[in-house]
DNA sequence: GGAGCACTTGGCCAGTTGGCCAACTGCGCT
DNA sequence: AGCGCAGTTGGCCAACTGGCCAAGTGCTCC
């Protein structure tokens, strides 16, 4: 296993941590479909604007989402398109668990 | 938002959390290409085996990868292959993000 | 049955994460 | 200039993670 490979999974890691928490899945699923401000996300997931913008800081920094300063807000929008496409794989990966654990009850 | 949408993403995080270290990718990416047994992924990411089946029972409980018992041996395979066409996504990512450092540089 | 693999599980420890509060910056409005 | 809103950052704390070691299970082969 040489450096390089190492290297590659450790990048994908990062972006895939920075995707797995509920409060940001949210957020990007919300700015797929339109730009928002800090202060419209933060109702949305119903937490401290501080922790919001963190979240949001996380996935800047792994390249999801960029954000645009006008006026007093700041506007973050998705950088990553496919994303979306992605979540249709996860769907389907959390169906066949499902199903698993349906087939584990349904034995006895 | 209600409950069953906060759901919804909880258990996405859920999956994405179990494929967010790169111990894991690495092998769910040897899964993709066969199955192993837990010996030879030990050899392949290098740490205890203790650690190694640790992270195997993660991805299991995530619903990601199968094991069969084989004699002494357990094998794991993957489960879930549109994960491989995620990781195509993935690199998308990434090599955007790294273009938008490299812009960064070369600004000044 | 006993030795020796192949795994899994529990325990422990160090490092990381995620949350809120409080303090600070910066813009816009009067 | 001064107030207030939008956002970021630092500090702190509780909870979680990931690693190794050690102990336990279960199979195989002698």
């Amino acid at each position: 296993m040489d450096r390089k490979t190492r290297n590659r999974y450790e990048t994908r890691a990062r972006v895939l941590k920075a995707l797995a928490h509920p409060s940001r899945l949210m957020m990007v699923d919300e700015l797929a479909r339109q730009e928002r401000c800090v202060c419209e996300l933060t109702e949305m997931v119903g937490a401290d604007m501080s922790t919001v913008s963190k979240h949001l800081s996380i996935l800047r920094n792994a390249g999801l989402v960029d954000m645009e300063k006008r006026g007093a807000q700041v506007y973050y929008s998705l950088r990553v398109t496919c994303v979306t496409g992605f979540f249709h794989c996860l769907e389907e990966v959390m169906r066949t668990a499902a199903e698993e654990q349906l087939e584990l009850v349904a034995i006895r």
